[in-house]
DNA sequence: CAGAATGGATAGCGGAACTCTCCGCTATCG
DNA sequence: CGATAGCGGAGAGTTCCGCTATCCATTCTG
């Protein structure tokens, strides 16, 4: 039903990303519509998200959860599906993210490496420092312009959906597919600047 | 100098990810700044953007082919550093592609896939769709509106630039580190909101 | 001059994500 | 009824990728 070959099927159950079916009998086991639709939130998180076994593990881990706060799942889940970025981090980048945080009066972040997306955020600058784009900070703040407008959107979208649960799973499903389409879109942004501005012509 | 091991150097010089050295002597080469600058390219996209080596090896053929106009160069690159998308396209999700290229008045994309990131586009949204977001290709407006606001940051940083192969570098570094800056960047925005509007504390 | 390092080439390693194989049993079709 | 295809379960095997390790003759370094 799902398109997925039968021994990844096993191998998800094997490695916990889905729950066993019921038995029926000692070599056959039913499996209901929540397991397709785990199926399918396994294999977007995987193909899309690009998330390791071992993420996906995670993140359905703090979907699972009972019994925390809404802002702290979604804290979890965040980390979760969140890479930390393996550069070294540069302590001008580092510096960089600090000043962009108190423009925006945060008070916290007093440790880069304290959470998966600010040292994603510290790990990309240092990697711009790397390669010679020493301004690239400043694009942070244009960035959060656009980004402000785009999490607006987000979050009136999650809000339509029902249980606390299926915001979870909203947001999960946003964030990366959003992610994804993001970038895509950008792509399209760019190339259309890029018609637009130096022409598809003959000068170069 | 780098700190990158001579041996992952080496096996970078085979696989023609950097030049090879001028020999001085039999066993003896000498790499100037350029091999260096190229070096930190490489480990950029690697570890930033995530490129394969496949992938870096294509982006760096782009980079430095010459004869060929701004525009085309920026679009093979474009293609270079765009996955496709491995998941299995929905016709719905296609038609959403193609009603948002349509209501952006471009007469081109008759075909989704005919290239990497429309490709990625349409694969994005068919994965929203198979996991029940079936309303999410509604956000590609509001993602639009706000990636307008960052193509524009992106040209005018882009447009310091002084050659057309620093352009064309440039363009690389930007969007692949400009998007680990936007993810980040994004899920800041997504704990801001979860903060201002949930609340961290009891209530779920 | 001893010892370390180099360019170049080949082979091997470790992790990740499957995929194969085997077993005894069971559903299904004609 | 019998033949055949398929299942659940578990271990082992495969493939790919990005490095590492080893080796060699030569050459730089202290």
């Amino acid at each position: 039903m799902s398109g997925v070959p039968v021994p990844t099927i096993k191998y998800y159950l094997r490695e916990g990303l889905l729950p066993a079916g019921v038995l029926t009998s000692p070599n056959q086991a039913h499996y209901d519509d929540e397991h397709l639709r785990r199926l399918r939130l396994v294999r977007a998180l995987v193909d899309v998200g690009g998330l390791s076994i071992a993420a996906v593990r995670e993140v359905l881990g703090a979907i699972d959860t009972r019994g925390d706060s809404l802002h702290n799942k979604l804290g979890a889940v965040q980390e979760a599906i969140s890479e930390p970025g393996s550069v070294e981090l540069n302590p001008l980048a580092v510096e960089d993210v600090r000043a962009f945080f108190e423009r925006q009066g945060e008070r916290k972040c007093v440790d880069v490496t304290e959470s998966n997306v600010t040292h994603m955020l510290a790990s990309a600058l240092s990697a711009a420092r790397s390669v010679g784009h020493d301004h690239f900070h400043e694009l942070l703040d244009p960035y959060l312009e656009g980004l402000k407008i785009i999490a607006q959107a987000d979050l009136e979208y999650i809000a339509r959906r029902g249980s606390s649960d299926d915001v979870i799973e909203g947001m999960v499903v946003g964030t990366l597919i959003g992610d994804a389409v993001i970038k895509a879109v950008r792509r399209l942004a760019h190339a259309q600047v890029s018609r637009d501005v130096i022409g598809d012509g003959s000068d170069d």
